[in-house]
DNA sequence: TTGAAAGCGCTAACAT
DNA sequence: ATGTTAGCGCTTTCAA
């Protein structure tokens, strides 16, 4: 690999020239400036970014991290990241922590062993500890759509209000008639319930209605579209089914609507359906998903907007939350009925 | 940041005894070991890969370069990338093309600059040109995908029979009964025609039945969503559509099956539609999707591999390729029948 | 068993 | 306008 050294040599100047020339900073004659850009092209240089990095001490890097690419929610979280980070001469490093702690914590050590320069953690994966001791030890990081109650925060977040997103579905799916509504949540029977805000959001809309959640009718899955299709398939097995399933992501609603199918059932005429986070995928469902829309562009935009700030220590206060809104497409229609709105089906 | 320097004057010794310490590699004391072993973690000490890396002339990285996360066919390359990489030690780091070949052209220099130990290259947005330049450079590169038929292969590749596959496709729906078959293929109206092999392998497999393929039932999209939709729509509003359609990966079969139910077309009854790729979506569809599979799994394994080797420098050349397979679910059938058979709903 | 010293490729303050 | 020099944090000969 060609470095300054060669190029210098090749110009009959020094490095310190050559470095200069390359970058445009020192005053360099418009001749030599020339001739050393003409051998750097002819030699095929490519700066050395490590080297640059280590004296620079910053890798115009940003790390971000998530569960799994697979989800298209995060991947159109990561795309969003990357553009904006480029269009700032940055990049982004994306790592999966497949929702594994001891995972996450790893690859949470191995950006700030690569010199990241911020980070943005998403959760699931991702521990209070793990997170808050980059923060503490001078690591720029942002929490992105953390759902967590914690006391103290780990550090700065852009997040979304999610209970009122689940208490839009919930209201949704009451206005529609429904009375009977079941939730599929991210969460373990019996353990952690991921997605708490979520479903508290909509049991409150159920339980001010009137018509409280019916504890049976809410099941646990993981965020995949396996564990929201055996999610329905425990639901509609019950004795007296629900009407209406509340799924706390898109992929597990979408698993959702494969039981149905696969029992037979036709949404939304037997089973509506609503979703949460608005992948793209949502609208081209057949029938498109209702669903609980997260602006994806903003959040992503936030939190690259604090990592940034924070990088150059500027602000580090978490900007509001935010709101999520409702799009009502056809996997949902008052119980019995083809569609709510014919026009309503894309 | 703790340097091992700090370390050196905190345990009253040299950076080299530390540096020896910490990797176990020189011949060490217990006593020192254990006490600069104490230091460091005491110190909250990080080891700086970028230093590292500059030295040993290695970064333990592997660029993965592809059209665009978005598509769950990527997402899936990139996380089975990542797990391996993992598991040898690497990290891999993505970046999307956007099928832009100049940004496509950037992201590959920009990666030589950043030293990766080597690339993996996905198609669309990575001219012959770009990834040539790489492998002459002396950086391993492997082209993953690739569907192109070059005169000279631009570097060592991994790759699909796409014909087969395109066989595969139409074969089933003849054998189905189907006679008037439609095309949607990644590539434009009287442009390029980037999954031209698909689309040559059903076509001849139509000739090859006596029903060689209507020009008129070959649309084009860019293996989105939106773009498969909208082929779809231009395919059946013909006077004559076709009772049957290819599309030329998942994405756009699911585009298809959408505008088949926003015209009222019921799937498979109305319109049998096969897909290619196989993405874990595919069959999670209601109707579950009939697909070209690809081992994706397999494809990312054999790519890594073949960079390994590279870096390794061992064995540089292209493995035999991968032969997809047929997954026949719910969304063929003969036309006008239901489904093709019941128990293979799933 | 430990230390001294050089060097990876680059930048930047400080001469000249 | 250009050169000298030091140094980013680490690894690795070579000596002691």
């Amino acid at each position: 690999m060609t470095t300054i050294y060669d190029i210098a040599k090749a110009a009959g100047v020094t490095a310190t020239t050559v470095s200069y020339a390359l970058s445009g900073k020192g005053s360099i004659s418009k001749a030599t400036r020339a001739r050393v850009l003409k051998y750097a092209r002819e030699m095929g240089y490519r700066p050395n970014l490590v080297a640059r990095s280590l004296i620079k001490q910053q890798t115009s890097t940003i790390g971000l991290v998530l569960p799994k690419l697979i989800n298209p929610f995060y991947a159109e979280i990561a795309e969003t990241a990357e553009r904006i980070a480029y269009a700032s001469g940055y990049r982004v490093s994306v790592t999966n922590t497949y929702e594994d702690e001891r995972l996450g914590q790893e690859l949470l050590e191995d950006l700030a062993s690569r010199r990241v320069d911020g980070i943005i953690a998403m959760p699931e994966g991702l521990s209070w500890q793990a997170v808050h001791s980059m923060t503490t030890s001078g690591l720029p990081l942002v929490c992105c759509m953390w759902e967590e109650e914690e006391e103290e925060a780990a550090a700065p977040a852009v997040g979304l209000d999610f209970a009122r997103g689940g208490w839009l579905a919930g209201e949704h799916l009451l206005e529609l008639g429904h009375r009977r509504i079941g939730i599929v949540a991210h969460g373990t029977e019996g353990g952690r319930l991921n997605h708490h805000l979520r479903v508290a959001g909509c049991s409150a809309a159920l339980a001010h209605a009137g018509y409280p959640l019916d504890p049976a009718l809410l099941k646990f899955g993981n965020s995949t579209l396996e564990s929201g299709a055996a999610a329905a398939q425990a639901l509609l097995s019950l004795p007296d089914p629900p009407t209406a399933i509340f799924a706390t992501n898109d992929l597990m609603a979408i698993g959702v609507i494969h039981t149905a199918w696969k029992m037979g059932m036709h949404v939304p005429r037997d089973l509506s359906v609503v979703g949460f986070d608005d992948i793209v995928l949502a609208a081209y469902m057949a029938p498109p998903l209702t669903t609980v829309a997260v602006d994806i562009g903003a959040l992503a935009r936030k939190a690259m907007e604090l990592v940034f700030s924070m990088i150059e220590g500027r602000q580090t206060t978490s900007p509001p939350l935010l709101v999520p809104t409702l799009k009502v497409r056809g996997s949902t229609a008052p119980p019995g009925e083809e569609a709510f709105a014919p026009d309503l089906k894309d």
